[in-house]
DNA sequence: CTTATATTTAGAATAGTTCTAATTCCGGCT
DNA sequence: AGCCGGAATTAGAACTATTCTAAATATAAG
């Protein structure tokens, strides 16, 4: 996908909710698309920094919930670690490497996904759900 | 369950981990047996003062960590919000209600839990999975 | 060009949690 | 019973990720 793609995307869903795109926006979102290690907002405000020197932490965080809203990016908690954040928006789970610390993306067959649904009593209705695996992941990972 | 085999199956667990049995966990430790709603550290705190007046919130945040560890307690967290403490051991998910903010225990099935370890690629060695759903509760439900 | 509004910014404020250092408690030894 | 040493508790300070505030800047629309 050319960049020019994704940076159309982010102006179309952007001008969906009423907003603008700003060079900040893009530059954050880029940064997110580029590595997708599920950085923090500091780790994203450091990557952002060597093409906007000027730019600020709150403004980081300020985009990334604004991407966050345009469904565009997902927000990862993990315990109470700071949160992370995740251009990877098909279904999924997350993987967290203990030894590592590193968070793999887990892809969900929709017949898990419905299997889970299952498991709600009558009188639940789930909008989403999140799964998150612990443990350590022994070979065969990037 | 008589509450004096909770406060054995308490000292036992403690002994085990090489800690004492004190009034401080005992008291911490009923308080979330008794109401099984999920609660802050702050409100454990509140219900705690009751029987132990003079605790402070540094114990029972030491007394929460410790049933923790001994795995009598699961925290539970959910976005950033403060850690909720949950005495249920059974395999469950939690379900938020957004409209109540309240949080429910779903039991899973061992079916599920074995479905949903068949979707980590090989070399991923999960030793706990954490499921959450968000949605609305709309009756049915205590 | 002007105006209104959105966005960015630096720094202060917030909140949940953890840390520190001093005190208290308690089991085991004599 | 009395003492010792490690465990536990305590109050308050410190920490940290995040949000808020208020002022400055940018930008689209008329």
């Amino acid at each position: 996908m050319a960049a020019t793609e994704n940076s159309e995307a982010l102006t179309q869903r952007l001008a969906d909710s009423g907003l603008r795109s700003t060079p900040q926006r893009e530059v954050v979102y880029n940064v997110l698309l580029k590595k997708r290690d599920h950085p923090t907002a500091d780790e994203v405000f450091s990557r952002v920094k060597f093409e906007l020197p000027t730019i600020s932490l709150a403004t980081v965080y300020n985009c990334l919930e604004t991407l966050v809203q345009c469904d565009l990016v997902r927000a990862v908690n993990f315990e109470r670690a700071p949160t992370r954040y995740c251009p990877n928006l098909r279904p999924h789970a997350h993987f967290h490497d203990e030894q590592t610390g590193r968070t793999h993306d887990i892809d969900l067959p929709p017949a898990v996904l419905e299997k889970l649904n299952g498991v709600l009593p009558r009188g639940f209705d789930a909008t989403s759900v999140e799964i998150t695996f612990r443990g350590k992941a022994t070979k065969f990972t990037s």
